[in-house]
DNA sequence: AACGGTACCGGACTATTCCTCCGGCTGGCA
DNA sequence: TGCCAGCCGGAGGAATAGTCCGGTACCGTT
């Protein structure tokens, strides 16, 4: 890549960082190539879609993610481990509006071959996390990860627009927890 | 109203159900008011929001779900009647491509005026079957029942564009009724 | 250091959609 | 039948997405 394209590549992810914050995940595309300071052409050539954009903005902090996965699948505390991992996935999709939520969900959907390498390593260390917990016997419930994550992001996305989201979003995900700690009860389900 | 105005009141909300289906939430006002053979200023005189025309939309089918509430307050199994009225939201909530989702959930936010007294009364509904299932020791954890409403919607969000969304729904929904059985784990949370 | 080609950049332009405004007309009532 | 409140229509301004192509700057080679 030429020097001028990364200059103006960066200058787009950082301003694109600060639109997101501030408008949401709709920002204008226009404004956030007025304020790089390039024409909306440049910015197209670079992000053909505004979903390559976001995974530009989110990737740093998806590969934290992963890691803080990776490192916890050594932990004691298989049960523990998975719960942490998890509240930092939330924290994750809380950022820049629910708009990782949205990202999140969308690349757990169909084999997106747009949605990056990123989300699938997300996906393969939640996973691991998930396993790992059940084999240990705290986790009774048999539930399958792309659920798991998708509740995360569900969450993000249900108090993105709440004054107290992030309490609310804590509660949630306790709850989201204990259903996977408690034994698996198909009875609860009514037999319409 | 005048004969012709509720004339056009009528042909748009229906046109709009049907668009609402095919477009989802985004669907073009102008593409409804077309479609309804009355002109776009028409649409906003009756509807000055888009959400003032998806509860229009979605009125009946709400009354329905705060009926069926009513009645199961006295069913029988406090427990069970939760949990079927739970499946019956989730099912609204999945009405037009999550459509309802939204609405439900930005219902839920704040004190939303502009949210009608439908979606109020749903709250009090639920809420109340919580309550029930509460006071018959089914459920164990002090969830809060907007928690519990927004967890639906959720749901009915995260599985909008997957391809075998309603099977994934019932699973997290079941996992969601796990959660609400089990007893209320402080601990499962870390101490960060 | 000069040069040529590659591919990047700019920004005007089209298409789409939202929403408003106001002149003209129609339905309901006396 | 006649009046007039209130409704209707549709043009049009504003915002945004995304495309296109002429001009230009960068990089590697000589």
């Amino acid at each position: 890549m030429r020097a001028d394209a990364r200059r103006n590549y960066e200058k787009l992810v950082e301003q694109a960082r600060i639109a997101f914050t501030e408008f949401g995940v709709d920002a204008p595309l226009d404004e956030i190539s007025r304020r790089a300071g390039v024409a909306s052409g440049t910015l197209y050539r670079h992000f053909p879609t505004r979903l390559d954009l976001i995974e530009a903005v989110l990737a740093g902090q998806i590969a934290e993610l992963v890691n803080l996965g990776r490192g916890l699948l050594t932990a004691e505390d298989a049960s523990a481990a998975l719960s942490r991992w998890l509240r930092a996935a939330l924290a994750h999709a809380l950022t820049y509006r629910g708009l990782a939520a949205a990202v999140m969900n969308s690349a757990l959907d169909q084999d997106n071959d747009r949605a990056s390498t990123w989300h699938a390593q997300m996906f393969e260390v939640g996973a691991a996390l998930l396993a790992r917990a059940r084999r240990s016997g705290a986790v009774g419930a048999d539930a399958d990860p792309a659920d798991v994550l998708k509740m995360v992001g569900a969450i993000a996305w249900a108090v993105q627009d709440a004054p107290d989201g992030s309490t609310q979003a804590d509660r949630m995900l306790t709850l989201l927890m204990n259903g996977l700690h408690a034994p698996h009860r198909s009875d609860s389900r009514p037999e319409e």
